[in-house]
DNA sequence: AGGGATATAATACGAACGTATGAAGGGGGT
DNA sequence: ACCCCCTTCATACGTTCGTATTATATCCCT
């Protein structure tokens, strides 16, 4: 048996792989408890013992996929708020970032949600993402305040404001297009409200009124 | 037998409400999926067939939690909406109402979530409650535009960047207090984080640099 | 006071769940 | 060719699930 520190490693046999891939897939749509091992393996064309077998048990296996899920995201933003520019500037990229980001991982933010407003224990590899974020935002947010182009106030309050906006409008996404007729998988629609979420944000923060960008 | 439009009245026999009060409890800590009828039976003080014989189905039941929490949300938001002051004045008490009655009611944004997020449909009053929410504040917003005292941009985007912070912030709460050290219970943390929105709500929409408020 | 609707109770049923078990494949290394 | 280890497979076990069924209380109305 193997099962052990799989949730580094996923190349492994093609199984362990199809498994998690299939599992992510269903965990987003229908959480945990909506999820039986049984459609796992079959949507992964594996046996019903396979998810024992690589990954101790179905928590196992989550585990494995939150991980999975959650890592390059962190890299994504931190990328973004090393770029060029003014502090402003670059937490302007941070916010096209983010959301670039949560785009194209739908499922990122679904599963977070699930295990934010879940009552099982939050993984560790999801505090640690929500709090690099933060604080690559309200690092961002104190050097504009040092060098006078952002206002006062706390700078992890303010970081809340910015990525709560993200955050929610894509897990909102379905019942933003069912309810209010915003349909975020228009392109067009898409980029005009990120850029509505970019101008908020520019002026929520900055010191001075500024002109056109 | 019963279970007609027992999503309306909800004063009952005691025991169709103790079942939903005890649902919402279950529901909105695990989930749909997450909860047995036994154990809402149990909670509740009931016989297991009490669901079905008062609701229909379990399903018949989730309807009548939904139903029940969302009302009240869209009153209060229009009561402070139809209040004194400025449009920016209007929509500050806006988001303290926001933020006021999420912190109230912590159930409400944690099953709205669960809604959004999962993959049955999102129940129609749940959309309406969306769709309210989100008019009333697009409406003060285009009052402000139409007297100059909010900046342009599409009203409808600039009402999701403000709704979505007091829900995100909410829905958050344990993934923040766990992960990032910030305790929305401690009521002075609270009072200061609601500031902090406030004023980043108006910094965000004001078409001018305002004095101190 | 008695009868008919309304509510509660105890139990049964079939299906689906997560996991355990043991047997059957299937390639390298010697 | 052989063995051995890793993987896959089929199937069984015990629980728990949502709902149905049937019997017993409880209460209002004339």
């Amino acid at each position: 048996m193997n099962h052990s520190a799989h949730t580094q490693e996923l190349a492994h046999s093609g199984t362990a792989a199809a498994l998690v891939r299939a599992a992510l897939a269903l965990f987003t749509e229908h959480g945990y408890d909506g999820t039986s091992v049984r459609a796992i393996t079959r949507r992964a064309g594996a046996n019903l013992g396979a998810i024992t077998y690589h990954f101790g048990s179905k928590q196992g296996l989550y585990d494995a996929v939150i991980a999975q899920a959650s890592g390059p995201f962190r890299e994504q933003l931190s990328a973004a708020a090393d770029g060029e520019g003014s502090p402003l500037d670059r937490l302007q990229q941070v916010v096209r970032a983010f959301f670039g980001h949560l785009y194209e991982n739908p499922d990122l933010p679904r599963l977070m949600m699930q295990q934010l407003t879940g009552s099982r224990p939050i993984p560790e590899v999801t505090l640690r993402t929500m709090q690099t974020n933060i604080g690559i935002i309200a690092s961002l947010i104190r050097q504009g305040q040092a060098d006078g182009s952002i206002r006062d106030g706390d700078p992890r309050f303010m970081a809340l404001s910015i990525g709560s906006q993200p955050i929610w409008l894509t897990v909102a996404q379905r019942g933003l297009r069912e309810g209010v007729g915003i349909d975020q998988d228009d392109p067009e629609t898409r980029a005009r409200l990120v850029e509505s979420i970019v101008r908020f944000v520019r002026a929520g923060l900055a010191a001075h009124p500024e002109r056109a960008e």
